[in-house]
DNA sequence: GCAAATTAATGATTTATTCAAG
DNA sequence: CTTGAATAAATCATTAATTTGC
């Protein structure tokens, strides 16, 4: 991944200008205060200012944004448009069986909104078992939280019909008594797969000692920072 | 008993509409803030590296929470003395007006959900005025998007009264003719803001033009930032 | 004049919905 | 149809700006 150097050019900063009023906003109604009207704001703002963006916005071999519709007009229009061109070569994540099964595992295991930390060590512990990016695991339990519920939703919903059908899963599923599974692997350590389990319910045990429900709850820990985009 | 949930109503209603709004943008406040050292702050501090991942991941595991004795919030006033007791990375982003500003061309100018480069290069940009991290952007342009939004909403749910006061602002201004807006300005180059300003443009003509160029827009690796529209 | 109490604004998360690959 | 991916809407949480009572 080439990473685009940036190198950063001036070390001074040019004094801050006093940025004249662009689009203004954001006021209060009851405001009849002034912003800084001290000061004429540093009249002495360096001449000097090397200040290529030029470097960064268009490197030459990078790479743009594309928009098929060329006109494609900015402006109010387009509420949620936004038609894009999709993605040359990149196919989305296909999963290994593997890797489903340790991040249900997970999901079982109690993990419902991994934070960045938590998304980025299971990538790396998936990894082993076939490509995949952090974002992957974040989708993963976003789709599989939402459809878990509105399955769930689905289900009580439609016990007014037929009674039975579904009765499905239930909750049993796997018993999620982490020692009962982490117990066996106590010697060989060897096996990826086995090293995985471990730290599969390390990750657990680390993150919800114990709410283990169905139930949604509010999340009990709040994440300090979030992965970038979602 | 099942989960209910509680509503905070808290929302503000209110919401009285001054027309025409003209005043000035987030003021300075007045609160303990240094009058000077203002932008300067976070100087030093910051890693330059225009691409590290640390900023997506928790930055560290900083205070959070530590919410004090229930009891009572009479909270230890500090006196003018000391102010900010917690500058370090557990508080939210604070932008400054510049930041404000250029993010608010950047969205007249059109742009609405920058892809993770365009986020990687507002980012380098802003990060002159002041600590800011990429997500950020990213969710600068998401609230405002969403706000500006509702707002519209709102406001074309009141016309029931004035017959005709059309609220004009919509098209605003943003002539992709990079650098020319409409502002009266001046001619000189020289000044950082007219080259901030021809940055964005730039940046915003990069977004909107370019037929189709292939790319491979993974310059995120863990974490999503939206690479391509849907 | 100040600082606590209020209130409006808005940054950050979570949830719901939608789109489209396979 | 299933499900990865992405966006929008709703919500939570914290901060800045004002009001208010000393």
């Amino acid at each position: 991944m080439g990473s685009m150097k940036v190198h950063q050019f001036t070390r001074g900063f040019w004094e801050h200008e006093p940025f004249l009023t662009l689009g203004c906003k954001r006021l209060r109604p009851l405001a009849p205060k002034l912003p800084n009207t001290d000061t004429t704001i540093t009249a002495t703002t360096a001449p000097s200012l090397p200040f290529d963006l030029k470097s960064f916005i268009r490197p030459e071999s990078g790479p743009r944004k594309l928009v098929s519709s060329d006109d494609n007009k900015k402006d109010p229009p387009s509420p949620q448009g936004q038609v894009e061109t999709h993605i040359p070569g990149g196919t989305r994540w296909n999963p290994t069986q593997e890797q489903i099964g340790i991040l249900e595992m997970l999901y079982k295991g109690g993990m419902r909104t991994p934070n960045a930390q938590q998304i980025e060590q299971i990538t790396v512990q998936l990894s082993k078992y076939g490509k995949i990016e952090g974002k992957n695991v974040f989708y993963w339990f976003q789709n599989h939280k939402a459809r878990e519920r509105q399955k769930q939703k689905r289900n009580s919903l439609s016990f007014s019909h037929s009674p039975r059908s579904p009765t499905i899963h239930s909750v049993v599923t796997l018993d999620t008594t982490r020692g009962e599974v982490v117990e066996r692997d106590n010697d060989v350590e060897d096996s990826p797969y086995k090293k995985c389990r471990r730290w599969v319910f390390e990750c657990l045990e680390d993150e919800s000692r114990s709410p283990c429900e169905e139930e949604e709850h509010r999340t009990l820990e709040l994440f300090p920072l979030h992965p970038e985009g979602r």
